[in-house]
DNA sequence: AAACTGACTTCTC
DNA sequence: GGAGAAGCCAGTT
């Protein structure tokens, strides 16, 4: 499997109400550092309304590109629906950032 | 195969 | 704390 269909199936694992990191997914995919690559992953995502793309947000919360709708404001009204807690234009990582179970660092 | 681009991350000013 | 620049990875042309 290719590093950006594991991407896409990382993406999807994450749950409703939940999101996680473009450096998230790119360590658990295999490279730390790979943040933008994932961020590509999500531009050309074959698999639009597979791949959740919008449970992905920047490190800090914040939300990232998105090219629908009204871009962020789509995205994020669309994670507010789904159960995520935002403060302001950001997402509250202390609270919504999906923990995968494939984390090493999960109970620390 | 090489170079450019891109929905990132992190450091420094 | 906010803005700017550099570094990094993978994909696309």
């Amino acid at each position: 499997m290719t590093f950006k269909e594991h991407v896409y199936e990382l993406t999807q694992s994450i749950p409703k109400g939940k999101v996680a990191t473009y450096g998230q997914l790119a360590a658990m995919a295999g490279s730390p550092r790979a943040a933008r690559a994932i961020g590509m992953c999500m531009r050309t995502n074959p698999f639009a309304p597979v791949v959740p793309c919008h449970r992905v947000v920047a490190s800090n919360g914040k939300l990232t590109g998105y090219s629908a709708g009204e871009g962020v404001s789509t995205k994020k009204e669309m994670l507010v629906t789904e159960g995520v807690i935002f403060i302001g234009d950001k997402v509250d990582l202390k609270k919504s950032q999906w923990r995968s179970p494939a984390s090493k660092d999960d109970n620390k």
